[in-house]
DNA sequence: CGGGACATTGCTGTCAGACAACCAGACCGG
DNA sequence: CCGGTCTGGTTGTCTGACAGCAATGTCCCG
């Protein structure tokens, strides 16, 4: 990643660009600080009004998040989406992801290829063999997405991946529950197999049915889960 | 993702949330000019910088336009999805309203208010009575957008509402073969008998078949239809 | 009288410098 | 060892200035 020199647009189009683009590529990860709006300025050759201007647009879309005396962090490596900017309900967001999850798993099933198959066999594998629960929440996202890019249509994969970001924190309250680390990989191997047979309706009734378990198990312990988590 | 309580603090930030709010309640309208960097810093009673910096996130948003010389100008009424920045097939686009639009007309039979059947009846109404083609495509999403809003599910209302934004060209041409309105207003109406009648399963066969036929004319040209017996 | 070049005006884009608020860590005194 | 203070660094905001762009009005010349 060359920084080069601002030439015919905008300055801060660029800058804004140029950053957005060094953040999604991981040169900067996740909570790493930027360098300071000083810093910055004196990379890009641009006086410190355009890099703030900059920042604050990747503030607005939620890369990265400001604090006075401090510095600015990446906050998300990709865009975020609108899902991401308001509050909705668990069942509200379950109803989205029935939606999405299903028809994914059918047309996963009739459009595989021998890669998605190998790569899905192998995540729920790993799924079953892993014991910590935060590791098997990351297995289960890709797992999901997987079956998302098996679709064949990159639609599938952002929309569910949006999907997934959202319901990070109950699927670590889920993922808790006794038991349902079996219950999940028994209906995960269930869903894979209907996608290696290339049996479209299949593959949505097991997704369903999955789907169905989730929805039941947030439901119980929705009404313990509210506590508040201020910053 | 934690919950974030809303505590603005940085003067920057109310201005942006007040902007934003002002448009998206159309206190300033699509295509009006906002008032000047200047004008705007006096009445925010800030400096011209914090103007600057929440109009460049209304510009990162893509909620508004600036150019220099001109003027800062709106550009949408409400924030834009992420669905809006990549070029997707058609055939892909298709698939995800599928799946959103089927779900979407079943949740709505089972909710629906007598106040969305009233407004829903309007629009079909309206669309059998209205002959050009442009006004016809405002009235067809704002039925579709009509059908997600009675799920009482805000999500389907935003991203079938995304979703249409995106499809809009596509309508256009639709909308311009010879007896599509007509064919078109049979299958609303076959939809909202459904939604009316309370049956969910009856609605989603309606609006399948009605996204069956949108999906055979726009693709008639090369492709082979593929017939779709699944469900 | 008409039309084209020019001046004016208002706006955004960018720069530079300054200061306050804030934070983290180093430093120092008890 | 502990706690308060100092200090340097960072963001947040303000001010003033100037360049470049776009639209409009104005004026001179044919």
């Amino acid at each position: 990643m060359t920084i080069r020199p601002v030439q015919q647009r905008r300055a801060s189009e660029v800058v804004r660009a140029q950053l957005i683009e060094l953040i999604e590529t991981g040169h900067y990860a996740v909570n790493d600080r930027l360098p300071s709006e000083a810093e910055l300025a004196q990379s890009f050759s641009v006086s410190r009004s355009v890099i703030r201007e900059a920042l604050y647009s990747l503030n607005a879309l939620g890369l990265t998040r400001s604090h006075a005396g401090k510095g600015t962090f990446v906050a998300s490596a990709h865009l975020s989406s609108r899902l991401l900017m308001g509050r909705y309900l668990p069942a509200q967001l379950g109803e989205i992801r029935r939606a999405l999850e299903v028809p994914s798993a059918r047309l996963a099933a009739e459009r595989r290829t021998a890669a998605d198959l190998k790569k899905l066999r192998l995540l729920v594998q790993r799924f079953g063999a892993t014991p910590e629960a935060s590791k098997r929440i990351e297995i289960d996202a890709d797992l999901h997405l997987g079956i998302a890019a098996a679709t064949r249509n990159p639609l599938f994969e952002l929309l569910v991946g949006d999907l997934r970001q959202v319901l990070q924190d109950q699927a670590l309250t889920l993922s808790k529950i006794e038991g349902r680390a079996q219950q999940a990989d028994a209906e995960h191997q269930r869903i894979i197999e209907a996608i290696e047979a290339g049996d479209g309706a299949a593959a949505a009734a097991a997704m369903e049915a999955h789907l169905d378990s989730v929805a039941a198990l947030s439901e119980d312990g929705a009404s313990a889960r509210k506590s508040r988590r201020a910053r």
